[in-house]
DNA sequence: CTATTTAGGTAGAGCAGTCTACACAGTGAG
DNA sequence: CTCACTGTGTAGACTGCTCTACCTAAATAG
């Protein structure tokens, strides 16, 4: 029918690339300044880009909001799968998880390390917010790579996995909020060394 | 002179009348909406008050903020002191501090419980706001109550209480915080339970 | 009588979101 | 190759609303 014959033959080159500006700019902002203090001009002037192109990209500022935390979550999967194809055994995949949360603690931000952009974010999302459920799920997916790691080393008790798995996981999470109450990867640190004498009483 | 006599001649009755309002009110919203997203007119609306009585009690917003997170750090120690009452040895003071974030859990909130005011408030705080301090300072506290009770356990090993007492903050900060996330209390409990039995194997 | 609180209003900035009009890159048709 | 078309991005004005902070003048209570 059209000219375009059989499907897809979108421009390549423009096309998303205000998208991925924004959503770079929003990260730097959202985690530095918090989501309700940082308003749309200033992400549109620190991306370099018009404010149309933002409401082009993005139904609303709720809408980019959303993708922030979706894009959070990827980037802590990412740096857990570098330290996961560097672990040995189990017991490195567990310490992986914690050592992806220290990865993220050591990249450089605007005002310093401020905890969990995630955990961050949904402590001044309203109730009922959707993106709150976002970050609980994030939560649980760790959770869940912990107790998955956990039952490699002990198959035959499922009991002690989960219990060992949310002992593990209120650790790193601990260790993360007062990290980034303190603005440094300390507590982190010492979360991991905790857990690792842990394992090793399993 | 006046009819009070000597001294301080302020009127009890009405001078504070409206700071206790808009105190409770800041507290409710505070905790519900967040800090950035709760306007002053919401809060003297709610506080039944007029507008200039907030500025005749606290000299800005941050002002306010400031207030309110001071009285968050006294309402959960007055939680812990009356649990710390019934404590009948350094375990149970331990354990008290437990049940304190436990009691704040349970308390009645407008839009259910959404975790620690304080660190809710701390994760949309600008970086340097001395209202973070606060925060810090609140959770160092809880920590050296906890080394408190530690040290009363094992007197001699201060190296152990340390450790012990940084394990039993973080477990208590991971399950609060999850605990926010969920709406309920159940990680708290679970914190609890691992705490005792860490206690347990000292 | 005097200090405080009241209702309501104002200033000046910032907020999210919309709109217009234009610039430019890649594409297929001629 | 050239040209017109389409999709994307641009700048900046603009609406309607909310924000903090301050002001005034009347009401109120010790």
């Amino acid at each position: 029918m059209s000219t375009t014959g059989a499907g897809a033959a979108q421009p390549r080159k423009r096309r998303g690339a205000a998208r991925a500006k924004l959503l770079a700019a929003a990260a730097r902002r959202f985690y530095a300044d918090g989501v309700a203090a940082t308003g749309i001009d200033t992400i549109t002037a620190e991306a370099g880009v018009a404010k149309m192109s933002l409401y082009n990209n993005f139904s609303s500022k709720a809408d980019l909001v959303r993708a922030y935390l979706d894009e959070r979550h990827e980037e802590w999967l990412g740096l857990y799968r570098q330290r996961l194809a560097d672990a040995q055994d189990p017991r490195g995949g567990v310490l992986a998880v914690f050592d992806a949360y220290a990865d993220h603690a050591a990249m450089p931000y605007e005002h310093g390390f401020r905890g969990c952009g995630l955990l961050n974010a949904a402590a001044e999302l309203p109730a009922g917010h959707e993106g709150r459920a976002v970050v609980r799920r994030h939560k649980e997916e760790v959770e869940s790579l912990l107790a998955g790691h956990l039952t490699e080393l002990m198959p035959d008790r499922p009991d002690e996995v989960r219990a060992a798995a949310e002992h593990l996981s209120l650790l790193l999470e601990g260790g993360m909020a007062r990290a980034g109450l303190e603005g440094n990867g300390t507590r982190l640190a010492n979360a991991r060394t905790i857990a690792a004498h842990l394992m090793d009483r399993l």
